[in-house]
DNA sequence: TTGAAAGCGATACCAA
DNA sequence: TTGGTATCGCTTTCAA
């Protein structure tokens, strides 16, 4: 066994194998140009027989296309970002691009050193969840000719390219239903106004109720996104309005730290509350009795639209701005609903698989 | 505002603007070499005055260093995965790495797709979470000078380059926890004993029973990964086994379904029955309010560690394999135990970010 | 339809 | 200490 690594076969042995020159192994290898037909299946035989493989950084060198796709979120740990993830990695393979993860962890000068890392790398695109103090800087890149599609959030002066849910949607579906259950004195624990898509959340509430002729805020607390803030604030609202039959938060944390408040305030649910969640995190379906009803958003594809904009603006095809439509995940805390244990496709870990995670 | 891609600045431009050659700007920017103090100051001004940003492309091809890093986990999308992705992206990162993120959806073929991808981007290492059967393939890469780190599980016959978690250990924690707890009718609710570290959850079973001088296996099921599976013979083990006051299940979704199946059969929590779990997974500390005590894998430092290595074998430097300790949660599902509400730090979301998720 | 030659942008090696 | 030059592997452009 030797130690040093051999070098590897590039494109001009294959040309000197064969006798042809270097650039016809590359038409061959790459399908491009004319070449007769015997020639190229010829090339790609010895290709294949010399077990030659191309280096992308001397394609991008030439070529200018890396086939490298960046993308960054606050946090790749997350559950939610990485089921985008694994949307975006789902396209992007299918398209021959890798992908080059970045985490933000939340903050703009960590999200513009990922960015700054991937574009060393001479991404082709950068897909993104943008903060929105860094519009300057994603406009520098866009002006460079790299293309940038936000996720989840977007900044509008930077472009049309992004892909969201429609959060004002999601949420009136959640309160409509409680409506149609008969519901009438709908609270509402809301997190993190200030964040752009919690506010569409409420506003969906509002707009449900309103529609429904009920004055509202009937019952609106505000926290900051913590359960056990969520269970503090729910506890007040239930003792300043016990006559509450229903509960729409804006998270499923949020929502978490309800049903505990309302476990520990004696109130049972669904029977004495039904509760609506948001998000559809994977503990919502995974509890062991009380399974959330929460309104789920397409994680996966999110990601695969974004990669697929992603790949249509790199063709050079014009791409709209997609509203992804959430949906409600009905389960045992909504009063009038089934109440089998169900799991969620997405978190049922396969029966087949050798890895049980 | 223009159309096309303003060119980027290159090496040359800055050195034909001050006058130098272009390895002297290459030796300051880089840091190396030898060059004047006041040279290197105005060099790296001029740098950055023209916003000079290096090609990792044309870098990669002279250097032979790409300063990417591929990794490749069975599931992207999944929490655990993510967790470790993100361990592997701090270290990374610190080393001026970026991330090659693949998925294999746990089968060879895709595994192999995916590490190509990354091989035809010439990444400096591979991280993985191997395939048994790719031992060949996995061989073929070494040999070519291309470091492979295995976590979780580990192909003995490729190299001793591995990070892994105690699984034993970690099931003898979770049993001997219950022992010591006065249980003696501790029951073992396993899936897949076909998995190597499932085995090893298994035998750590019956180890701390043995030691404890309880003639196992006392109640034992072996079920598919599957939560419904699970309840279905957690059901069965109940029924089998009344006198049974502790269960210790070797994953969190085998818990789950074990909760499920003792709620139902009227079997309180922990007061009738104990349960710990595998994994700590985040809806084990979700839970409304029987949160499930789990034995946790430390996710992030596995990702951590198999970045350190990976750096550190880049730098020549030998490594030794790791073993990395799993910890004992105790939540309420234990009997004598805190039954306050806690939530794992890991699951937390910040009180501070802009992120909700 | 194919070949020869010129870069892409950076580093490494050698000479000064 | 600094500067020239070859070269990395491939694509592209231009001739043939």
């Amino acid at each position: 066994m030797s130690i040093g690594r051999n070098k590897p076969v590039t494109i001009k042995d294959i040309a000197n194998r064969i006798g042809v020159s270097a650039q016809s192994v590359s038409m061959a290898v790459n399908g491009t140009g004319r070449l007769s037909p015997k020639m190229r299946a010829h090339i790609l035989e010895i290709v294949r027989e010399m077990n030659y493989v191309p280096n992308a950084a001397a394609r991008s060198l030439t070529s200018h296309k890396s086939y490298l796709l960046g993308v960054v979120v606050p946090y790749l740990s997350r559950s939610f970002f990485s089921h985008i993830l694994a949307g975006i990695e789902e396209i992007a393979q299918e398209g021959r691009f890798a992908l080059l993860a970045g985490n933000s962890e939340g903050g703009p000068d960590v999200e513009k050193r990922a960015v700054n890392l991937m574009l060393l790398h001479k991404v082709d695109g950068v897909i993104t969840l943008p903060e929105p103090t860094l519009l300057d800087f994603y406009r520098g890149i866009e002006r460079s000719g790299i293309p940038v599609i936000q996720i989840m959030q977007h900044i509008p002066e930077l472009n049309r390219h992004f892909i969201e849910v429609d959060n004002l949607k999601g949420a009136r579906l959640a309160v409509e239903h409680l409506l149609q259950s008969g519901h009438r004195k709908i609270g509402l624990l809301a997190h993190g106004s200030d964040i752009p898509t919690a506010r569409l959340r409420i506003e969906g509430y509002f707009a449900a109720m309103s529609a429904a002729g009920i004055p509202a805020p009937y019952a609106h607390v505000d926290v900051k996104l913590d359960i056990d803030a969520a269970e503090t604030a729910a506890a007040k609202l239930f003792s300043d309005h016990p006559e509450l039959t229903a509960l729409f938060c804006t998270s499923d944390y949020a929502a978490l730290g309800a049903m505990r408040a309302a476990s520990k305030a004696g109130r049972r649910i669904p029977e004495d509350l039904s509760v609506i969640g948001f998000d559809d995190m994977d503990f919502a379906s995974l509890q062991v009795e009380k399974q959330l009803s929460s309104v789920a958003q397409p994680k996966e594809e999110i990601g695969r639209a974004a990669a697929a904009m992603m790949l249509q603006i790199l063709r050079g095809e014009p791409a709209e701005p997609l509203l992804l439509q959430p949906e409600l995940k009905l389960r045992a805390s909504c009063r009038g609903n089934v109440t089998t244990t169900e799991t969620s496709p997405h978190t049922k870990p396969s029966t087949a698989g050798k890895f049980h995670l």
